[in-house]
DNA sequence: ACCAATTAGTTTTACATGAAACTAATTAAA
DNA sequence: TTTAATTAGTTTCATGTAAAACTAATTGGT
């Protein structure tokens, strides 16, 4: 009875605990909202554009400029105008930056290891499984509908 | 390799589909943000207090007062004074907003059936019980850090 | 009975974010 | 080559939220 209840829910929960012991975790070195996903995703992606990392992310490209232009004030990256492209900035994470990543994996690992204690390993990785699967479920989804969204653009009755 | 890979991006991912998609479903009843698990969470637990809806969705008292006031304006919830301690306002959920529950049930269902879409019942049971499992521990964390805290006033040196 | 502390709710303030409008550079089409 | 469309990035605007300050009611201690 009652089985179909509320997977969103739990999912929030989980997701809002996540956002807030990060946040907390990485306040010290002044990384606040996305701007450690940035600079993470910089880490191994080094010389992305702004739009890129918007894109990459699912932020929005104002997002983007605004985060980067705080991390660029701290220092943790900097900018060059594409050479080919003048409209495009590449964006660099700089030594300092760099030296922020162990911090921000660590951060990233002591929440997984809180999250997943009561799990043994097998259970974890069906887990990881699970959520790969429904995520690509997601994914397909979206996919399936924004084509769809051309053929429902008509005159209704 | 790499096995500790971000689970918290795959949850993040998750919980912002759910969100959007939810959202979209029910924006034609201008039921927007939280207003709808307000009115959920009304619909058993009705003559809540406000500050109790708060606690229990997790939200500020201030955005309590603000979706309930608009749900109020809406005609969807009604409240009244307690007779005993005049600070408290009870709120209701009126005919109108109880002929909404459907509307949002379903929508929370359309999602759950999307996003369980690729997976067999079993799974389904396996993966319901390990965020319940994981949403546990998170509570039981919280619950420990937060007493923790009592001891953590101390003068550092 | 009085005053301090607490509690429920509201208002104010600060901030984060996406959408839309905008600018500048590039590409495509004529 | 000139013009239109597109693209990267910025700025402006509207919105949603929590924290803090505030008000009013209640409770507890004396």
């Amino acid at each position: 009875m009652k089985q179909s209840e509320r997977i969103g829910a739990k999912i929030a929960y989980i997701f809002s605990h996540n956002h807030r012991y990060i946040e907390r975790a990485l306040e010290s070195y002044n990384l606040k909202g996305p701007m450690f996903a940035f600079l993470l995703t910089l880490s191994h992606k080094d010389g992305c554009s702004q739009e890129c990392l918007a894109r990459y992310l699912k932020f929005s490209k104002a997002t983007a400029t605004r985060v980067i232009t705080t991390l660029e004030k701290q220092g943790y990256v900097y900018r060059e105008k594409d050479e080919d492209d003048r409209r495009i900035y590449r964006v660099f994470i700089s030594d300092e930056g760099r030296g922020l990543i162990p911090a921000i994996n660590s951060a990233l690992q002591e929440w997984n290891d809180i999250f997943l204690s009561d799990l043994s390993d097998e259970e974890e990785q069906i887990f990881r499984n699970l959520l790969d699967k429904t995520k690509n479920t997601l994914v397909e989804f979206d996919r399936k509908s924004s084509k769809q969204m051309k053929n429902n653009y008509q005159i209704s009755g």
